[in-house]
DNA sequence: TCAATATATCAAGAAATGTTGAGATATTAA
DNA sequence: TTAATATCTCAACATTTCTTGATATATTGA
C-alpha cells in the first residue's frame, strides 16, 4: 500500500458513522449486510448511510454486490490488513514496542 | 483506547503533511526533531508546519518539549501502538487474516 | 538593550466534508 | 402494469479543514 492509499483509508475510517459501519460489517463477516440494516445499526438515514457507504467503498474498505432489491456490503479485510501493515511497517518503522502491541489483547 | 480517541488519531494521520511528519519523527527516534527541521523535511512553511504539529499533538500522536530556542517534537509510539491495537482487536475483531498481516513485512 | 533566531498565532479565503430532505432509479410482487 | 420496497442522487447549506502571509511571542547572543 502506498502513502496516498493509506491516507484515503485513514480518512475513510476517521469518522464516527463510517467507523461504526466498518465495525458492524466486520462483525457480520462474509455474509455482509444490506444498506438498510447498516443504516439502522448505526442510526443513520438512508441518505446519510448511502453517503458514508460510498465513501468507504471509494476507499476500498468495503465492497458491495446487488442482491435482488438489496445492496449487500462487506468489509474488505485484506484492505484493512494492508492499512495495519502500512502503519506498522512503513509508518512506525516496525518498532518492536508497537509491533508487540499488536499481539496483545488489552493494549492501549 | 476508545472510539472517539481512535477517530482523533485516524483524523490526525489522514493528511499528507501530517503523515509525513509522523514518519519523519518515528525515524528520528527518541532524539526527536525541532519544528524547523520538521518543516524542511516535509517541505512546509513554519506556519503550516506549526498548524499540523499542533493537530498531531492535540491527537496525542506526538509530544513536544522546549529546548532553548527550539521546540523538539517526538513521536508517541505508545499512542500509535494503541491505535494499531484498536484497529486490530476492536475494529477488525482480531480477525486472523488481519492479524497475520501485522507479522509479515511485505503485506499489502 | 538590541538584533537575530525559532516558533506560534491570527485573519482571511478556498476547498473539502457532512447533513438534510426531496426526488430519482432499480427491483420485485400483486 | 401498478404499487411497494430498497437504495441512490441531488441541491442547499453549515461546518470544518487547510493554506497563505503578516504579525506576535519567546529565547539567545552581541
Amino acid at each position: 500500500m502506498k502513502e496516498a492509499q493509506a491516507i484515503d483509508v485513514l480518512g475513510a475510517l476517521a469518522q464516527e458513522t463510517r467507523l461504526r459501519i466498518v465495525r458492524y460489517l466486520v462483525g457480520r463477516g462474509d455474509e455482509g449486510a444490506p444498506a438498510g440494516d447498516i443504516g439502522k445499526a448505526v442510526d443513520a438515514t438512508s441518505s446519510r448511510a448511502s453517503f458514508h457507504l460510498s465513501a468507504l467503498e471509494r476507499a476500498g474498505v468495503i465492497g458491495s454486490e446487488r442482491r435482488s432489491r438489496n445492496i449487500v456490503y462487506r468489509a474488505d479485510l485484506d484492505r484493512l490488513g494492508a492499512l495495519l501493515s502500512y502503519l506498522l511497517n512503513d509508518c512506525c518503522g516496525a518498532h518492536p514496542d508497537v509491533r508487540a502491541c499488536c499481539l496483545r489483547e488489552g493494549c492501549g
